[in-house]
DNA sequence: CAATCATGATAGTAATACTATTATCTATAA
DNA sequence: TTATAGATAATAGTATTACTATCATGATTG
């Protein structure tokens, strides 16, 4: 199943996803974000990876953190769309919340196919990166132009499956919040701060997944 | 109480602790990220406004980013002191767990005094910028020269609390870590992307309390 | 009093993060 | 078929950042 996802215009300056040279800057910024780092990446790099010229990235892209913006929102969005792919037919809150924190740690055989873009390397991104676009001084603005709406929509959508487990959980949202970025930042830790986990590199998925649904359904259960 | 913070020598070129252009660096180091964005902040602005010149501060730090880890490592200091201290005679593991609480959303009054560093203002700098000291291509090199320690140590510590009340808890440290990333994480949200969170901006504190001992204590004395 | 150490003053470099201008090439609409 | 609009390439240039190097000065210490 091919998909194609719209994002805000906010997001660029033209659209990359009509035009080869478009697809080809969000297909190598994904390669070399994941291999340099998103400090040293550069749209120079990015133009002699690519052969073509700086000036030319920057008629696409304001600069690289709005790019770095584009293909994170382009990971929340897809998400979304895969956890309503697959709960859809779904009725039963524990199942749906188990799905989510499978699609959380990334298990899940991908059913959509987006030809230029190397999912593994995106979710490498998402996990290092990712916090960096709204830890910034700028968030207000940033938040203004829509910046977050995927993020936020996806959590969102979380609570609301919270909701239908529980209908008095007062903390839906920020268990939602908290959640998402638990499963990037302790898949992280684990890999390179460990002592900061109490997990094998080697299981990561599998005890991960049993932390976050420890984490969820303690917390849902909670009646006090 | 006056406290002096010794930190990791690996942290700095020449201890600022030991000159008044060194204070004076830490000083407005936190004044000026506070306010600028970490991102914004130059050497040559901070130069400026301390009047001294750009090379002088590159005598007491190799760049930007090691200074900002050592302001965040006094900090991570500063609560396992803090910790220590307030938990010292405290043999009940409840009370301490709240004290971390009260601790992680920064609402205990400080006894300790160290007069050029603004608590408020370095607590800030924490609450936004930490995590760009760990998110970077350099992890694996940084943690060697064991630039992350106070945090660990910190994580650690905590983990140890938390088996004192739930001495079969397998998760003490993925709990630890996330309870604090969560305890920042979601005041910077509450503040700057509120649908994020569950929380009213005006009662962060309290509120961000309720769900983290809620989280706390839901996970620890979930039995399954 | 000599030595050394910290800071200041000044200069310079390579890389980054852009902006601007003009030329070329291509698709399509008149 | 030709005109033209639109996209990209080629090239150049600027301000700022992130440093490094050198030398002078002034304070401290042995």
């Amino acid at each position: 199943m091919e998909i194609q996802i719209r994002l805000n215009p906010n997001l660029y300056l033209k659209d990359p996803e009509q035009s080869e040279l478009g697809r080809n800057i969000i297909k190598h910024s994904i390669e070399m974000i994941h291999e340099l780092g998103f400090e040293s990446f550069t749209f120079k790099k990015l133009a002699a990876n690519i052969n073509t010229t700086e000036a030319s990235v920057y008629r696409y892209f304001e600069n690289k953190h709005r790019l770095l913006s584009y293909i994170i929102n382009w990971y929340w969005t897809w998400m979304e769309y895969q956890f309503n792919f697959y709960t859809g037919n779904v009725k039963n809150p524990v199942q749906n919340i188990n799905i989510l924190i499978s699609l959380l740690v990334f298990e899940l055989d991908d059913q959509f196919i987006s030809s230029h873009i190397s999912k593994d390397k995106l979710y490498n991104i998402v996990t290092s990166e990712s916090n960096k676009l709204y830890f910034t001084h700028h968030v207000e603005e940033d938040n203004q132009a829509r910046m977050f709406k995927p993020y936020k929509d996806l959590c969102h959508r979380i609570s609301l499956v919270f909701n239908e487990y529980n209908t008095s959980y007062r903390f839906s949202h920020s268990l939602a919040s908290t959640l998402v970025e638990t499963a990037h930042h302790q898949q992280f830790f684990a890999r390179y701060l460990p002592s900061l986990t109490d997990f094998d590199k080697r299981k990561i998925k599998t005890e991960l997944k049993a932390f976050l649904s420890h984490m969820a359904f303690s917390m849902l259960d909670n009646k006090k």
